[in-house]
DNA sequence: GAGGTGAAGGTCAAAGAAGGTCAAAATTTC
DNA sequence: GAAATTTTGACCTTCTTTGACCTTCACCTC
């Protein structure tokens, strides 16, 4: 502890405590200056510490009253099981796999199977078109785009 | 939320919701008169703001007794739309172009503000280490399966 | 009714004001 | 001393603001 991003990041969680919100925003260049440092450090502390993996998500706009927003999103639903199977999907998924995934959820009463049924049909739909030794990469990102929104509830 | 577009933008909405109609009418000289600002700044506000997509047609008519005139589109109109917006939201995106997308979404109220976040929380984390050249491609699939996926209910 | 006049609104491009990206350099950690 | 993290800076993209110049329209005069 007590790197310049260290402190930025510091200050930004205390704006939250002070918000009443959830969502706080700042001036890149403005806290920029603040810290005597260049305005990309902001970038490499939100990069590094506000991720969607810590709970955070970054938005912003350009040009005259730009901003950046820092929203806090609340995940405590996010049982630990869709986390576990979300996390252990992997970079890439055969089609087969990915059957047997949406099973065995189904399964173990995860998702329904309306939800099984819709999650193969996007699978299949927005995987056309894709070449062939692409396919599994992208698959595997969409079921796990598809799961977690699923999951959230 | 702070540029003079942004407040000029709020101001026109504000007159719909005192409005008993979906059409409102302004003088563009006088409503940059009470802004402070150069005329044409309306024109950028309604062609940023007020654009179809967005929900509005502009008519105006130039000369003595000109006026520009605003009308909110209807929203019954609008189920279809959304399953077009996933059809025709094409086969590469970027992500400012994805964001436009679902904000737009959510000001059409055919999504709501969580789900908006959550299609960019996964957006963001199942982009993460994919090659920058593929970005756009894997971007478009994903909106469109989370699109469907939350618009078919 | 032709033509002028002033009162609208329209267009477009330049200048200004943010924020974004990327990779090299510096520093810290192990 | 190598690897990871942090810091910096050069260069880029996007959005906003402004101003000069253009077009259209109602109305008036002859």
């Amino acid at each position: 502890m007590g790197s310049l991003a260290d402190y930025i990041e510091e200050y930004i969680k205390r704006l939250f405590q002070e918000a009443t919100r959830d969502v706080i925003e700042i001036q890149r260049s403005q806290l920029a200056k603040m810290f005597g440092c260049v305005p990309s450090q902001i970038n490499y502390v939100l990069s590094t510490r506000f991720t969607v993996e810590n709970g955070y998500i970054v938005e912003s706009r350009r040009g005259g009253g730009g901003y950046i927003r820092v929203i806090k999103i609340n995940r405590r639903a996010l049982p630990d099981v869709s986390a576990m199977i979300a996390d252990g999907l992997g970079d890439a998924l055969t089609e087969a796999e990915a059957d047997r995934m949406l099973d065995r959820l189904q399964d173990l009463g995860l998702i329904t199977e309306g939800e099984r049924l819709s999650a193969k049909a996007v699978l299949s739909r927005e995987l056309t078109g894709i070449p062939r030794e692409l396919s599994p990469l992208v698959r595997a990102r969409l079921l796990r785009g598809i799961l977690t929104l699923i999951l959230r509830q």
